[in-house]
DNA sequence: AGCTGATCATAT
DNA sequence: ATATGATCAGCT
């Protein structure tokens, strides 16, 4: 079973309808997936079943998922109150020395344009029984943009400084940068302040939950 | 209970 | 090792 990249962005919409309200276990149904018991193992099983319902084209490569639409696709796991309950990776946060300026950035080009895919991801609930939200096509405000660019600008100072030892996932008010790799014992060169070679772990931008539940909160009003 | 640092699978 | 897809789990 395959299904052809949508060819605008109505037709993503009108694929995103198809799935809200389904379960794992009716979207998992016509791909023969067997379903697992935990994510503990399978932690991206969920966003690459909603990859191939609503036709994304670029696994496996470093451009929007939906390459003809410059979208991008990201599931956001709901709590039982229907709140964001995890970050959301954006990319990996470059450690060598880079040219690139905000709108430039990898950041801003994966986040300018953005469909959320809620999903129903607390524990209480059996895998095959959560249920798909109504997806949301979203771009950063103006006033959310300044907040993200202004998070970026000085994480990226600070590793373009070499500071990289001063750097926590405390910094940044929307954009953070933590761990990205398969473990701790993965190293990769980088400099320091002092410009020497030194090694250490892979960093990755994310989105803090408190994003994402303002994305939601603006959107599904009542 | 929320957050930070650590970790899991697969493809290239 | 790096990219894609993310969630886990110990600590505060």
């Amino acid at each position: 079973m395959q299904i052809p990249p949508p060819q605008s962005e109505q037709e993503l919409l009108d694929r995103c309808r198809i799935i809200a309200g389904k379960t794992i276990f009716e979207l998992a149904h016509p791909f023969n997936q067997k379903i697992p018991t935990t994510l503990h193992q399978a932690k991206g099983w969920v966003g690459t079943l909603i990859e191939w319902h609503l036709g994304a084209d670029s696994t496996n490569k470093s451009q929007p998922d939906f390459s003809y639409l410059g979208i991008e696709l990201k599931t956001l796991p709901l709590d039982a109150d229907y709140r964001p309950q995890e970050s959301t990776y954006v990319c990996t946060a470059p450690l060598e020395p880079s040219l690139e300026i905000w709108r430039t950035s990898r950041v801003y080009k994966k986040l300018a344009h953005v469909l959320w895919v809620p999903i129903e991801a607390s524990s209480q609930i059996p895998i095959p029984e959560r249920r798909i939200g109504t997806p949301l096509l979203w771009r950063p405000c103006p006033k959310t943009e300044a907040i993200l660019k202004q998070d970026w600008e000085e994480l990226t100072e600070i590793l373009q400084l070499g500071q990289i030892a001063k750097l926590s996932a405390k910094q940044g008010f929307y954009l953070q940068i933590r761990p990205k790799a398969a473990h701790s014992r993965i190293l990769t060169s980088t400099l320091n302040e002092q410009g020497e070679a030194i090694l250490t772990g892979p960093k990755g931008f994310y989105l803090r939950t408190l994003l994402t539940k303002n994305i939601l909160a603006n959107h599904y009003k009542y």
